[in-house]
DNA sequence: TATTCGTGGCA
DNA sequence: TTGCCAAGAAT
């Protein structure tokens, strides 16, 4: 008995999750909340995003507000969030989709927007617009992998398995709800078909789970080995002058925190730095720099240890703002496009306790 | 096809 | 504590 999408939706009119980006049941959601969400939704949990989502509409309240506003407020309302090309592309998207008059209703169309993959044109596609396709996301590959005991390891399997996971939409009943059907998807995934510990059980599906019957379905997917992480080393300089002001900088608009604001510091190598060969990096070398103890932050593919230098000085000379130097008054600080590595930068060089969450 | 790209929560 | 994981895209 194949898994029938009746069956699915039944569970999913019962037990749908209430959330920000979504519409009452029966009503169609607005396509810019829809692509927001699906952005900020890109490998980062519903509850990370719920307060970033509200905060965009409070400041972005149309595509049209956001297009129109500069960059670095876009990065600094990402900051925190983590993945900031997709902050970049965001503001990109909302300027084409603005000069367009409208998002694009076709999946080509969306595929053509910055930030936007087949996952997320298939979504906005069916949650927006009722296009009966399946977009194919981590849920749903969990899903689709234990329904039909697909056992070859991701990603190299995944070509497969959105093969198998399009076949779960093909009933009429599906076609008919596209974007009820794709929420039930996640919501079965997030709520019943969890990575660990899946509450088989209580699943609409489990009567047509091949997982489940043999016992083997908490065990997908299966997921090939991953590399070690590699160990990195950097040092972090704040330099404040008498006016508690903090000299910051900005990274380039690519690569690892592109676009971000940072502490002036070293490169980041494999190597640990002494005191006096990271001190010697710093924007103002004389200064009276104090060890201010380490940070350590776990990026996707490193770990990056940072040793974190103070020191006070009457007033930056002008050299340093000829560097690319930004000067910044404490109160500014809040509001700025600092990653969240920057945040513990600056946190233990004031000797403050982490910033509260 | 394989890398690069953040962050915080949780077992 | 360490590793795993989350509505992936770009290169």
């Amino acid at each position: 008995m194949p898994p029938l999408p009746v069956d699915l939706l039944r569970w999913y009119d019962r037990h749908r999750r209430t959330l920000p980006w979504r519409a009452l049941p029966g009503r169609t959601a607005d396509p810019y909340h829809v692509w927001l969400s699906e952005i900020m939704l890109q490998q980062t949990t519903v509850a990370a995003v719920i307060p970033y989502f509200h905060r965009f509409l409070d400041r972005f309240p149309t595509v049209a507000d956001l297009a129109r506003a500069r960059q670095d407020d876009v990065m600094a309302a990402w900051a925190g969030l983590g993945y900031y090309a997709r902050a970049r592309n965001l503001h990109a998207c909302a300027q084409a989709v603005d000069r367009a008059g409208g998002f694009p209703r076709d999946m080509a169309g969306l595929l053509a927007l910055p930030g936007v993959g087949p996952y997320t044109a298939a979504a906005i596609a069916a949650i927006a617009f009722g296009h009966p396709v399946v977009p194919v996301d981590g849920n749903v590959e969990r899903v689709t992998t234990r329904l039909f005991a697909l056992t070859d390891p991701l990603p190299a399997a995944r070509k497969a398995v959105a093969l198998r996971a399009a076949t779960l939409g093909e009933g009429a009943e599906a076609r008919a709800r596209p974007s009820d059907f794709a929420q039930a998807l996640f919501d079965l995934g997030a709520g019943i078909c969890t990575p660990k510990s899946p509450a088989c059980a209580l699943c609409p599906w489990l009567g047509a789970c091949t997982g489940a019957r043999l016992g083997i379905a908490a065990t997908l997917p299966a997921k090939a080995p991953k590399g070690a992480k590699p160990v990195r080393h950097g040092a972090h300089f704040h330099l404040v002058d008498a006016a508690g002001n903090v000299l910051l900088r900005r990274r380039p608009d690519k690569g690892l925190l592109g676009g971000m604001l940072e502490l002036p510091g070293t490169i980041w190598r494999a190597q640990a730095w002494t005191m006096a060969d990271a001190v010697s990096h710093a924007p103002l070398a004389s200064a009276p720099w104090t060890s201010m103890g380490r940070v350590t932050h776990v990026f996707t593919h490193f770990t990056l240890h940072v040793d974190v230098y103070a020191a006070r000085i009457d007033r930056f000379p002008n050299v340093i703002a000829m560097g690319g130097g930004l000067v910044y008054g404490e109160r500014e600080l809040d509001g700025l496009a600092l990653p969240s590595l920057m945040r513990k930068c600056l946190d233990i060089a004031r000797r403050a306790g982490p910033a509260e969450t």
